[in-house]
DNA sequence: ACACTGACCTGCGAGC
DNA sequence: TGCTCGCAGGTCAGTG
């Protein structure tokens, strides 16, 4: 499932991809995936041209000339740029008609992902309540401190709430928590200080080191597969079974709604 | 304000 | 073999 760094990996092939191509036609095949009307939508992004694209958290942003286009994989959303001739399979939600004759297509097994047309010039800083960039210097030790306090929830629901730092999902949090020897289900209410610099720097070196290994999986795939956001990542404790560590069981408890991997010997 | 739960979806694997 | 059931996950609405 595409978190941070597959989205920011997706972003920077669509924009080689595509980038100046224009839409002559959109048909949109499962209207919910759309926010608003999707014969609207249709309309509006025919003629339009991606001049710009970004990376809000999960988000996807494309600037177009008259509007922005942000779209969210949620779990399985997947672009694919392919000819007209291939065959248009029953999860293909939104085909894209391009002037340079190929075709962007949104594949989505679980039909959980969206697209919503903003206005051109949105600003994306406080967008729907999502917190700093896990590399913007506002995301640091003291900016960690600050939003746990008067908290007691797990370290694993922290990370993954959106509007604590944006982009983390299931995987990188556990593996982020892992690296901090701290426990998922943990309460963020006592930790240390360096508890707090570990988050910081662990979450940027995690996010940093798996941006550049998304690129270079994307990079291995043939053309015709096009885009997707799946990435092979090596985990110490996501699905694992044995600590990379110490050799220890890894145990799986349900902390915050998720399934959360973890090393009782290592993390504390 | 905070914390937790269920709904949204489909495919897959486990168990009967 | 074929069925049912639970699980996977990001976000948001709803509830306590």
């Amino acid at each position: 499932m595409p978190e941070l760094p597959e989205v920011e990996t997706v972003v920077r092939t669509l924009e080689k991809q595509i980038g100046g191509c224009t839409i002559t036609h959109v048909h949109v095949r499962y209207d919910p995936i759309i926010v608003g009307d999707a014969r609207e939508f249709e309309e509006q992004m025919c003629g339009q041209t991606f001049r710009r694209f970004e990376r809000r958290g999960k988000y996807l942003i494309f600037r177009m000339d008259d509007l922005t286009l942000v779209s969210h994989l949620r779990m399985e959303g997947k672009y694919y740029i392919q000819p007209p001739s291939a065959e248009i399979t029953k999860h293909m939600h939104v085909i894209f008609d391009l002037n340079n004759g190929m075709q962007l297509r949104y594949n989505d097994t679980r039909k959980f992902g969206r697209m919503e047309i903003l206005a051109k010039d949105k600003d994306f800083r406080h967008y729907k309540d999502l917190g700093p960039e896990p590399f913007d210097k506002a995301f640091n030790p003291s900016y960690v401190h600050a939003f746990r306090k008067g908290k007691r929830t797990p370290l694993k629901s922290l990370l993954l709430d959106q509007s604590f730092v944006a982009g983390i999902g299931n995987i990188y949090a556990d593996e982020i928590l892992a690296a901090c020897h701290l426990r998922p289900g943990r309460s963020c209410a006592n930790i240390t200080k360096k508890d707090e610099e570990h988050i910081v720097n662990e979450t940027q070196r995690i996010l940093k080191a798996a941006i550049k290994a998304g690129g270079t999986t994307i990079r291995s795939y043939t053309s015709s597969l096009g885009v997707t956001g799946r990435f092979q990542t090596s985990c110490t404790v996501h699905m694992q079974k044995i600590c990379a560590r110490c050799g220890g069981e890894i145990k799986v408890k349900y902390i915050g709604g998720r399934s959360s991997y973890y090393c009782p010997h290592c993390q504390h």
